[in-house]
RNA sequence: GCCCCCUUGGCGGAACUGGCAGACGCACGGGACUUAAAAUCCCGAGACCGAAAGGUCGUCCCGGUUCGAGUCCGGGAGGGGGCACCA
């Protein structure tokens, strides 16, 4: 195969040389340097900020290609664009290649930003570099040391005891992703749920907020939109309280489906309910049971898919409407106690789970919802759940009542006999933002014995971390660090211990945003450049962060705010998430994956192995991942075909929200792409006339339809970009490069004038997403400022109609025959004109038209 | 388990608000140029029947609404995503 940098062409179009030659000059000319100006209407455009892995994955390709064809398109409409890079640099991959590779984390970070910041220039993104930071310089943590101060003053931090994987060999506290099987990843050894003294930001504070703000954010997907709700998960219900017979104790459940309480046949609490703990420590049986349900899984996914696992604790409760029933009081594995009161009463007829455990333990099934046209003594409940709507039966004082009117009925009840209230609850906690690690921002507060926790006085700022640590042992190395912790209470002058716990690294990602404002203010934001330039008009990144991340950001602006230190409620105003990019998979036949690179096509076309030609399995297409090896290094990528390349086809044919294929065969084509564009102008380029000579007043017709052909370009171009269909903006390009292709310019009347609009239309257009290739072009059709300074071209809305129409001719729906015809005719001339046609004429013959639809310039159906 | 999304030629996909399905690209076939190849350029192409003209079928499956459905509604199948310490 021809080397792409060897072509023997006429095209000498050398895309290393040219892409260096470009991005040298828009740094020298400090093109992409935001600077505040108020008589410009600003845009503010941001790519999710990468964690410096070392190097850049197609992924960021892709996410920040698509985010410099906005920031280059808004530029070019004149917008004053604010598109800046940092570095989500604290987190777990450092502490863990401080372990294996024995660098120290701060080190191993700068290294691969450093690296990776390369790569990125590598591409010719638009972005604005003097305000690049990392989260891990001292700077940028002292500010959010500040910003942690203010929560707690505003009540927005707090500290109480949560939860964890505790890893018991290794001392430590294992992320979920890092207990597998209920084991820890590294020790093997069973985890256990222990609980811990944790730093919280109190985020339900705004749980009401954050749910109904989501529907005035009109340029965020519907999904992340729908997956934030169910995130915050509001439930209106009613908390029961019952009376335990014999202990005098009370058991408060909480239910969002009250109407059911007639078919009620067991209360079950949590294993985790204080309820349970004192059972169990009367109970050793009981003890066993909670224990065994504590190694189960603590993703809701993993409680809910466990076998329904119940234990009979010989406790029975007063129904709270039937005098004389008793109903069970279990422990169950299903009911989770970070949700409503960690106890619920079950109605299995009506809910699946508490259906699964009625058959299981024997329990009374009596249906009190039955649907519409059933009869009562019909509906009988087998093996699902009945959870539609229908009326009340079985239920004493709300037979007949509809499911609403009987949920308010006992809401009622509940609250005049005093044993129940109305309740709104929600899924939502409190963040826990603690993490007992070392490479992350340290929390700025002191443990005093006398005076409990104490925050450090601002003055006092920043609490940097010791450089002197190792990783060699298990734990967290600020817990274990010689001095480091010593200090004196800011209150009393005591001997204090400083907190040892570091913030959760979303923290730092939920205000970065805001940061790249005023990347160097002496206080954590700059009110004048933060009302400026925020909120980010257009966020970019993967689905992935479509709750945690985005949620946080959300709520910590709010909380923010509420110190001042800036004005906006919702930091994202538009939001678009892309998809992954996939690549196939291939193994070897002992099944080991295989790296692209190792995999070669033979001269049957079949794949084998490089080394032995051994054949291979081809597995489907996945996301790129170093585990399955299938991965393309953009850096070779970029090297061989040049950064313009690269961006063209992570643009093309995928739909940005949707994953990408990579395919050799692509890029192929994207770069012959590149050569096409560059022939077109270099033979074009010595016959046309010079740049910005004003057209003639009468064009040819070949000169008419290749204007027709730009301006409809510009619209359907401008139309994509705008509505984040990037892979149709290229298709259209496509056909304003065939067309300028097959253009031969005359002698006619506006021919050359014409080939000039078309291509510098074309080098306009292709510029947000091929840049380097578009200014070479620009430079060679004789202009002499920075493509990047150009405005993008102006519509003329009179080329975009043509004289006449071609209008589908259909006979009860199908299409016919067509009909050429001058555009805008009365309804009466179309209808007359189709009906005249000759195959129009004969299969209606001796039938009646019964009726005939004219959908003005597209279509009419004949209806026989 | 619960919640959500997707499904259109050999492939990626296009189709504004219910109005000509398959734009554009890839792969493929034929041709031009060349000693030859590569590159480039031109032509062809949803499937089936047909020499052709033309016809029939066709947007995962089944049903519905409508003059008209890829698009709206109901049911189903297959694939994918999220579910609280990965970032």
């Amino acid at each position: 195969m021809e080397q792409p940098g060897r072509m023997k062409s006429m095209a000498r179009y050398n895309a290393k040389t040219t892409e260096a030659k470009w991005q040298a000059a828009w740094t020298a000319a400090m093109t992409f340097q935001a600077v505040e100006n108020p008589d410009k209407p600003k845009y503010y455009v941001l790519e999710m900020f990468p964690y410096p892995s070392g190097r850049i994955h197609m992924g960021h390709v892709r996410n920040y290609a698509m985010g410099d064809v906005v920031a280059r398109y808004k530029r070019a409409r004149g917008f004053n664009v604010l598109h800046p890079m940092g570095w989500d640099a604290f987190g777990l991959p450092a502490e863990n290649a401080a372990l294996e590779k024995q660098i120290h984390p701060a080190k191993w970070t700068y290294e691969n930003i450093a690296n990776m910041r390369s790569q990125l220039q590598a591409m010719g993104l638009s972005l604005d570099w003097s305000r690049e930071f990392a989260t891990c310089d001292v700077e940028y943590y002292r500010q959010q040391q500040k910003l942690f101060l203010d929560l707690l003053k505003s009540d927005l931090a707090y500290r109480r005891e949560s939860w964890v994987n505790w890893d018991p060999s290794e001392n430590t506290v294992l992320a979920n992703e890092q207990v597998i099987d209920g084991r820890g990843w590294r020790s093997g050894v069973a985890v256990e749920r222990r609980q811990l003294s944790q730093w919280f930001f109190r985020i339900t504070a705004f749980e009401d907020e954050l749910l109904d703000a989501l529907g005035d954010l009109d340029r965020w997907p519907d999904k992340v939109r729908l997956m934030q709700a169910n995130w915050i998960g509001r439930s209106e219900g009613t908390r029961l309280r019952f009376a335990v017979k014999h202990n005098g104790a009370e058991i408060e459940v909480f239910t969002t489906r009250p109407d059911t309480i007639f078919g009620a046949s067991f209360l079950a609490l949590s294993p985790d309910h204080p309820q349970s703990a004192a059972l169990a420590a009367e109970n050793p049986e009981i003890a066993a049971f909670v224990a065994e349900c504590r190694r189960q899984g603590t993703s809701e996914e993993a409680v809910e898919k466990a076998e329904k696992l119940g234990f009979d604790t010989g406790l029975r409760a007063q129904h709270p409407f039937l005098e004389g029933v008793e109903l069970p009081v279990y422990i169950a594995n299903f009911v989770l106690i970070g949700y409503g009161t960690g106890a619920i009463f079950g109605c299995p007829a009506h809910d699946q789970r508490d259906l699964d455990f009625a058959r299981k333990y024997d329990l009374n099934v009596l249906p009190v919802v039955i649907p519409s046209g059933i009869d009562s003594t019909d509906f009988t409940v087998g093996t699902e759940a009945y959870t539609g709507p229908g009326r009340l039966e079985n239920s004493e004082f709300l037979n007949g009542m509809s499911i609403d009117d009987a949920k308010g009925e006992i809401a009622r009840r509940a609250e005049a006999g005093k044993f129940g209230t109305r309740e709104t609850m929600y899924r939502l906690r409190d963040w826990g933002v603690s993490r007992q690690r070392y490479w992350g921002c340290p929390i700025p507060v002191v443990h005093c014995d006398d005076c409990g926790p104490v925050p450090v006085p601002e003055a006092d700022l920043p609490i940097t971390l010791p450089d002197d640590v190792t990783f060699d042992r298990p734990g967290n190395p600020l817990d274990r660090h010689p001095t480091w912790g010593a200090t004196n209470c800011p209150a009393c002058g005591k001997a204090a211990r400083r907190e040892t716990d570091t913030l959760d690294t979303f923290v730092d990602s939920s205000w970065y945003f805001a940061r790249f404002c005023s990347p160097r203010a002496e206080q954590p934001l700059d009110r004048a450049a933060v009302d400026y330039w925020l909120p980010v008009d257009q966020y970019i990144g993967g689905v992935e962060h479509a709750i945690l991340h985005l949620l946080y950001a959300r709520f910590f602006t709010r909380a923010i705010k509420k110190s001042g230190h800036l004005g906006i409620t919702e930091p994202f105003a538009g939001l678009f998430t892309q998809g992954m990019v996939c690549h196939e998979t291939y193994r070897d036949e002992s099944g080991n994956w295989l790296e692209p690179t190792e995999v070669n096509r033979n001269d049957a076309g079949q794949l084998v192995r490089m080394d032995n030609n051994a054949a291979i399995t081809i597995g489907r297409s996945e996301k790129m991942s170093k585990s399955r090896k299938n991965v393309i290094d953009p850096e070779d990528i970029i090297e061989r075909y040049g950064a313009d390349t690269a961006r063209w086809f992570m643009l093309s044919d995928s739909p940005p929200e949707r994953d990408l294929e990579w395919t050799d065969s692509g890029i192929e084509g994207a770069w012959r792409f590149t050569g096409r564009i560059w022939r077109i102008i270099e033979e074009a380029a010595a016959d046309l006339p010079p740049a910005g000579l004003a057209g003639p007043d009468h064009f040819s017709a070949p000169a008419l339809a290749l204007r027709r052909i730009t301006h409809q370009a510009i619209a359907a171009v401008t139309d994509g970009i705008e509505r984040f269909q990037f892979n149709v903006s290229v298709a259209r390009l496509y056909e304003l490069a065939n067309a300028l292709g097959s253009f031969k310019a005359g002698d006619g009347s506006g021919e050359r004038w014409a080939q000039r609009e078309a291509i510098e239309t074309l080098v306009v257009m292709v510029g947000p997403m091929m840049p380097h290739l578009a200014e070479e072009a620009w430079q060679a059709l004789g202009q002499t400022g920075l493509l990047a300074d150009a405005p993008w071209p102006t519509l003329d809305a009179g080329l975009l109609v043509e004289d006449t129409v071609t209008i589908a001719v259909q006979l009860n729906g199908k299409v016919r025959d067509m009909l050429e015809i001058a555009r805008d005719q009365p309804e009466n001339e179309v209808r007359e004109a189709a009906l005249a046609l000759d195959k129009v004429r004969a299969a209606v013959a001796d039938k009646t038209v019964r009726r005939v639809i004219v959908v003005p310039n597209r279509i009419v159906n004949v209806v026989v």
